[in-house]
DNA sequence: AGCACGCCGACT
DNA sequence: GTCGGCGTGCTC
């Protein structure tokens, strides 16, 4: 018997099947590791087939060494995802099987699961005097004994000790390490719906994928609890996925009290050992429920009755890095793979799948109020145009400011949104208009006041702050944009006795740092929260009366296609922190085109209206989900490489373009907006081409990259980002 | 990804 | 003869 092996190293030239002879009295099986010596090495690889012939030279195939664990860790399911992910995404694949399994289970020291060791001969002889080289390695044995093959070859070079080897001086012995993980031996809080929330519950009831339009405050939980609940009580078992700033601890407790033991929760905060149980009791189906961020996705869950998603719109469940995946897709899979139900849950549905709710594709399911039945807090919207007209120069605009006043009277709470941390943009030199960029990627840096220090929001490189331009000497240096920092500095302006506090990446990026400045907040009256989108999730403070949106504009401005429809769900986000209690809330909105669209239907709430308006555009236009936006992206150190690579790729998808003319939006090579990241050159073809003949045309694109280019090459489908 | 192998130039 | 550097090609 043969078995096909997919070799665990992340590269190009090994993404396919490697064929090995089952040894007598081995007992292999689909989807578990295995050693196979590959070249002079021993690596880990998965069978991922078994055959009874072999396609490869007979007397060139090699023997399995042994299996890692004696059943599959990859199971069957799992294994038809990685063809297809292979197949629909272009990934390698090595590198989708390490998605499947926890980071324990392949640390560094899995690549050499056999070692081999150098120790000196008994009798041996001294190398020459002029064999320098050879000298020392004898020299180094003489004194430290055993050493590693891979480690005496990277210190001394490989042709001496080859040397020192073939004429017997040194003797090479393999050793075996076993680091295969042990085994354990296989073995409420409900509350009444509502109405609104039981018809949920009992529309949802087949095996379908559904669209679930709740709007913010409609008890969307309580409804996947039940569902949830009506699974396990049919002996299947849950998986629900919530964007990863929303995993809160609050929101693990609940799930905990309510499912106990039968709940796996997998997200960042867990340490790596904790992850690698967690994972191990879902494999061995101790736990029927599972709780997590993107990733659980990829949960070793068996028997699945029902797949949520919760947030639905959110970005965090598009992998815009390494493996690059959607996670909408992945549960599309899993959901057809075991025939169940799968719901897509949100307030803000993304127009992707509301568009595909209303073809019928999806099953649309509505919960229109809020279960306490308290109406949405009143946005205004000002006119920042104005306020400058006014000659109001500062961030916040006069009416923000009065009702900031007024919540300070109250005793009561703010919260001030702006998606941008650190203290300005960027600095920019008044007189020859230098502005600071980093040395290693193409983006300008951000002032960040507290520490005095430019940085890299790419590669998180630092610098020094400028005072002087480097450019032209010039001490005249202007701002940018205004972030979090300095919005909390202007604040402590105008309110100096009261508590003013900041979330971002810079102040909860220390464990538990969330929990610790939620926790003062909450005892803070009155008090301020400064934050990025961060805010913008989950906590409910029932004091929160007032939500300010300094720059609305920011999120719009962005040239993808989502923009308008990220600030549109951002700010139905963000003012659903507002009036949560018995006190309808407020929003001030700030923004320079007061009269965009987008600010009409946003503070109507009106889900439907915004989304037929901006549906129709992109058909008109045709924008996803009504076309295929297709980008190669090429990256490599070296810019003339990556330059000439990504050029032949796009001769060869002109060639497709001639083909499908028709279905051709749009075509073209360029540097990529960020043109460089990470000390890496980043070129790429962009295409847009309508749906008709979408899978083919993408089909035949995929084939128009070398395998054999150098550059690193990534396929994106309708890119959420396009740096 | 590693690693073997081969070729070249430098130094002895 | 010895060594280091580097490019190329292969791994069942």
């Amino acid at each position: 018997m043969f078995a096909k092996v997919i070799i665990d190293q992340d590269a190009k030239a090994l993404d396919r099947e490697f064929e090995y002879s089952i040894p007598d009295g081995l007992n292999v099986i689909c989807g578990q590791r295995v050693i196979v010596p590959f070249g002079t090495r021993f690596l880990q690889g998965f069978v991922v087939g078994i055959s009874e012939n072999c396609s490869f030279d007979a007397d060139k195939v090699k023997p399995i060494s042994r299996t890692v664990e004696d059943f599959p860790v990859i199971k069957k399911e799992m294994l038809e995802l990685m063809f297809h992910m292979a197949d629909k995404l272009h990934l390698k694949l090595a590198s989708i099987l390490r998605l499947f399994l926890p980071s324990e289970m392949r640390t560094d020291s899995v690549h050499e699961l056999i070692v081999r060791f150098c120790t000196l001969a008994e009798n041996f002889e001294m190398p020459s005097a002029r064999a320098k080289k050879q000298l020392e390695i004898v020299e180094f044995l003489k004194e430290n004994g055993k050493q590693k093959f891979s480690g005496l070859s990277a210190k001394f070079g490989y042709a001496p000790l080859s040397a020192l080897v073939k004429n017997g001086t040194v003797l090479v012995l393999e050793e075996q390490q076993n680091r295969a993980p042990v085994f354990d031996e296989i073995e409420n809080t409900e509350r009444k719906l509502t109405p609104l929330q039981q018809r949920a519950v009992d529309e949802i009831s087949e095996n379908k994928t559904y669209l679930l339009h709740g709007v913010t405050g409609s008890g969307k939980t309580e409804v996947y609890m039940n569902l949830i609940e009506r699974q396990l009580k049919k002996g299947k078992t849950a998986l629900m996925l919530v964007p990863e700033i929303s995993l809160t601890p609050q929101v693990l407790a609940n799930f905990k009290a309510r499912f106990g033991d039968n709940v796996a929760l997998i997200h960042s905060g867990l340490s790596a050992g904790e992850r690698f149980d967690e994972w191990r009791r879902i494999f061995l189906c101790q736990a029927r429920v599972v709780v997590g961020a993107r990733s659980a996705i990829f949960s070793p869950i068996e028997d699945l009755g029902i797949i949520i998603i919760d947030e639905e719109h959110e970005q965090s469940y598009v992998s815009e890095s390494n493996p690059r995946y959607d996670t909408h897709e992945i549960a599309l899979f899993r959901r057809a793979y075991n025939n169940c139900t799968l719901v897509f849950g949100s307030a803000t549905p993304s127009i992707e799948s509301y568009a595909k709710a209303i073809d019928g594709e999806y099953q649309l399911v509505e919960m229109p109020v809020r279960v306490n039945g308290m109406e949405m807090p009143k946005i205004m919207v000002v006119d920042m145009l104005m306020e400058m007209r006014q000659g109001n120069n500062q961030i916040f605009s006069i009416p923000l400011i009065y009702e900031l006043k007024n919540i300070v009277e109250q005793k009561k709470q703010a919260m001030i949104f702006i998606n941008r941390r650190g203290f300005s943009s960027f600095q920019r030199c008044r007189q020859c208009g230098y502005v600071a960029k980093c040395t290693d990627c193409d983006v300008s840096l951000v002032y960040h006041r507290y520490e005095n220090r430019l940085k890299c929001h790419y590669c998180g490189k630092r610098y020094r702050a400028l005072d002087v331009c480097p450019s032209c000497g010039s001490t005249d240096i202007k701002q940018g944009a205004v972030g979090t920092e300095r919005v909390v500095e202007e604040l402590k302006k105008l309110f100096p006795d009261v508590r003013i506090l900041r979330m971002d990446n810079d102040t909860t990026s220390q464990k538990n740092g969330h929990r610790k400045i939620l926790n003062e907040f909450r005892d803070a009256k009155p008090g301020i929260l400064v934050g990025t989108q961060m805010i913008a999730k989950g906590h409910d403070f029932e004091d929160v009366l007032l939500v300010g949106i300094v720059d609305a504009d920011q999120s719009l401005y962005q040239s993808d296609y989502r923009s308008i429809e990220r600030t549109f769900q951002l700010i139905t986000q963000v003012a659903g922190r507002a009036g949560r209690s018995s006190t309808q809330g407020k929003v001030i909105l700030q923004t320079y085109s007061p009269r965009h669209y987008v600010y009409r239907f946003a503070t109507n709430y009106d889900y439907k209206g915004f989304f037929k308006k901006e549906a129709n555009l992109r058909k008109v236009t045709k924008f996803p989900p009504y076309a295929r936006i297709l980008r190669i992206l090429f990256t490599h150190e070296d810019e003339k490489t990556v330059a000439q690579e990504c050029k032949t790729c796009y001769e060869k998808v002109k060639a497709v373009k001639e083909k499908f003319t028709k279905d051709f939006v749009y075509l073209d090579v360029m540097k990529a907006p960020l043109n460089k990241i990470k000390n890496k050159f980043r070129y790429q073809i962009m295409m847009r081409f309508t749906l008709e003949n979408a899978d083919e045309i993408e089909k035949e694109i995929f084939d128009c990259v070398d395998p054999k280019a150098k550059s690193s090459v990534f396929f994106e489908v309708n890119p959420n980002n396009l740096s």
